[in-house]
DNA sequence: ATGAAAGCGCTAACAC
DNA sequence: GTGTTAGCGCTTTCAT
C-alpha cells in the first residue's frame, strides 16, 4: 500500500508534485518527473481510486442493472458494455435484479453509496419507482429500450417496426393468413410497442386473421402458451414471438404435441440470440443489433458524465428479419 | 450529497455521534439516537462507502474475473455470486477477460486500484502471471477449479471422478467398447484432470478401446473435432466431451454428416448447462453443482476477508451423471 | 517550477 | 454519554 508520501520521500519532492506528474496537471521539470516515475516504479505504486474519488467526486465506476444474466439476451450486452467500459478506464458493478423490485431498489442504494458515476439500466422489468429513485439522486442514467418517453433521461431504443414488418410480409408471402403473436408481459412498455408494431403490420395486409396472446418472455411462457393455442377454435399457421426464448419454448411444445416445425406451424422469434442458430430447426428471427449497443451505451453515459447539461441523447437501433429454417410455405388452403 | 456535518447540524450533535449511531459502535442515549435518525431521514442521507473505505480500509466490494460471460457456463455462476454478495452487503465488479491475458492483467490493475476486498477468479484460461500479481499485492483470492495445488490460495475444486466414472460405466453397460474423449485445451490443468479421470475410468473396464482428442471447450471446437473423428480408421460408438458446449458442437456436426444421435453415436457432455435440456436430443451429461457454488465462493472469500490468518480453505464439489436422451445401446457388434 | 496545507466524508482514538 | 480531532490517500488553491 504505497502512497504519495512514500513516493515523495523516495524522490525527494513534495506530494503535490507526485500528483501533478501522475495527472499531468502542471509543468514539472523533466528531471523531477523522471525521479518521481522511477520512485513510483520502485515502490510498485498503485493509485487508490477511492481516495481520488473522494477528492474529485468521480469514481470511474458505473453500475449496470439487468433483469437476469441467465436470460440469454443479456450476456452479449453485458460483455459489450464491460469491454467498452474497461477501454475507457471504467469498471462496472453488475446488478442482477432477478425480476425483483425490492432487489432492484436495494441495488440502487448500494450503487449510490458506492458513488458510481452513472447507471445503465437494461431491465424493462423495472418499476417507475426505481427510475425515480435514480433521477431523484441525480445519478446519470441511460436506459435501454424503455418505452416511456415521459422520462427525461438518455436512452437507446429499438425500432421494432422494420423487423416486424419484414416478418409479417414474409409470412404473408409464404401464404400464411392465420398469424398469432405471443407477446411479452403487457405491463412492459416494450411489449406494448412490439404488439402495436405487429398489429400495424398485419393490418396492412388484409385477409390476415390474427390473435395476440400474452406470454412472459421466458421459455416456460412460450411453452405454456403454445399448449393453449392448440385448444383454440382457430389454430394459426404461423406465430411470431415477442422474443426468441418464447419462440423456442413454443416450438418445443408443438413438437411434443406431434407437430412439425416448420411444416405444420411456422415460427419467428425476436432478438437473434445465439441459441436460435443452435437448436434445430434454426429459428428465423428478428435481429436486434444487440452486440453493437454496449459500446454505444457506454459512449452515451460517458458523454453525460462529462457534461451534465448536454441535451437529451437518444440512439435508435433498427431491426431486420433473419431467415433461417423455422418458416415454410403454408400448406393450409386458407379456407 | 448530504454528509455527517449536515446531519450533525440538524440534529444538534457532533459528527462522532452520527458515526456511532450509524455503526452501532458505542452507546448513545435513545433520545439522541432518535434525533439523529430523524435528521438522516429528513436529509435522505446516503453513506459514502468510498470515504468509509478510506477510513477503515475495507470497501465491501469484490472483483469477479471470468473468461467470457457469453459462455453458458458462467451466467448461473455469476448470478449466484452476485446474489450472495448483495445479501452480504457487497457489490461485485465483473471482469470478462475474454480469454485474453492482457485484458486480464489490466483488469487486475483496475480492481486493485479500486481497492476491492478480494477477488474470485473463475477463469482457468488465466496465466500464472495473473495469479502471482494478485498474490503479490496481497489481495484475498479464491479460485474456482484451478487444478494447481502449488498455489496457496483458497479454492473450490470439482471432483470429476465420480461423474466421469459413472459416465464410462454407463456407456460400458450400454455395450459401448469404442469410446473417445474430446478434451479441453491441454494447457489448462482442469483439462488434464478430466482427461486423467477418463483414462482411469476407462482402464478399469478392460476391452474398451479409447482415444483422446483435444478440443477447445467451445462449440466450434466440438464441431471441428467431430468432423475429423469421422475420418479416422476407428470410429467411436460413444463420445464423452470435456464440456457441454463441445458435446453440442460435436452432435451438430455428426447430424450434419447424416448420422443420428444417439442411434449411431452416443454422446455425453459435462457441466449440465441449461442448453442440454433445450436442444434435441436432450443431452446426457455430467453435472457440476454450479448453481451451488456462488454462495460458497462468497462465503469462503468473506471468511478470508475477515481473517487473513485462517488456514487455507478448500471446498470440493462432486459430480454425477444425468441420464437424458443422447445415449443409446450400442448397435455395433464390437468386432 | 515546486511546496504547504486545506479539504473530500468518514472512523476511532482521546478527552471530558 | 458525547465532543474534538487526527488521519485515511488524494487534489488543488495559494504561496513562494
Amino acid at each position: 500500500m504505497t502512497n504519495y508520501k512514500d513516493i515523495a520521500k523516495l524522490a525527494n519532492v513534495s506530494i503535490a508534485t507526485i500528483s501533478h506528474v501522475i495527472n499531468n496537471t502542471r509543468n514539472v521539470e523533466p528531471l523531477t518527473r523522471q525521479k518521481v516515475i522511477k520512485a513510483m516504479k520502485a515502490l510498485k505504486y498503485k493509485p487508490n481510486l477511492y481516495a481520488r474519488g473522494l477528492a474529485i467526486g468521480k469514481t470511474h465506476t458505473i453500475g449496470l442493472i439487468i433483469s437476469d444474466i441467465t436470460n440469454p439476451f443479456y450476456p452479449e450486452l453485458v460483455k459489450g458494455i464491460e469491454k467498452a467500459a474497461l477501454e475507457n478506464g471504467y469498471n462496472v458493478f453488475l446488478c442482477n435484479i432477478d425480476y425483483d423490485f425490492k432487489v432492484g431498489l436495494k441495488s440502487i442504494e448500494a450503487l449510490i453509496s458506492r458513488k458510481i458515476d452513472g447507471i445503465i439500466l437494461a431491465s424493462s422489468q423495472v418499476d417507475d419507482v426505481i427510475i425515480e429513485e435514480i433521477i431523484d439522486n441525480e445519478i446519470n442514467l441511460v436506459m435501454v429500450d424503455w418505452g416511456g418517453s415521459n422520462i427525461k433521461a438518455d436512452s437507446i431504443v429499438f425500432d421494432y417496426w422494420n423487423g416486424i414488418k419484414e416478418a409479417v410480409d414474409y409470412l404473408f408471402q409464404m401464404k400464411h393468413r392465420k398469424i398469432f403473436f405471443i407477446s411479452g408481459p403487457k405491463q412492459h412498455k416494450t411489449s406494448i410497442i412490439r404488439i402495436n408494431d405487429f398489429k400495424n403490420a398485419v393490418l396492412k395486409n388484409k385477409d390476415i386473421y390474427f390473435e395476440i396472446i400474452e406470454g412472459n418472455h421466458k421459455l416456460e411462457g412460450g411453452y405454456n402458451v403454445a399448449k393453449t393455442i392448440l385448444n383454440r377454435k382457430i389454430i394459426p399457421t404461423a406465430i411470431i414471438c415477442s422474443n426468441d426464448l418464447t419462440a423456442i419454448g413454443a416450438m418445443q411444445s408443438f413438437i411434443e404435441s406431434g407437430l412439425s416445425i416448420p411444416s405444420d406451424i411456422s415460427i419467428i422469434g425476436l432478438d437473434n440470440i445465439k441459441l436460435t442458430e443452435i437448436i434445430k430447426p434454426h429459428i428465423t428471427t428478428i435481429e436486434l443489433e444487440r452486440y453493437k449497443i454496449g459500446a454505444k451505451l457506454v459512449e452515451i453515459l460517458l458523454k453525460r458524465i462529462s457534461d451534465k447539461n448536454l441535451p437529451m441523447q437518444r440512439a435508435i437501433f433498427s431491426t431486420r428479419l433473419i431467415k433461417r429454417e423455422s418458416v415454410a410455405v403454408c400448406k393450409d388452403d386458407n379456407k
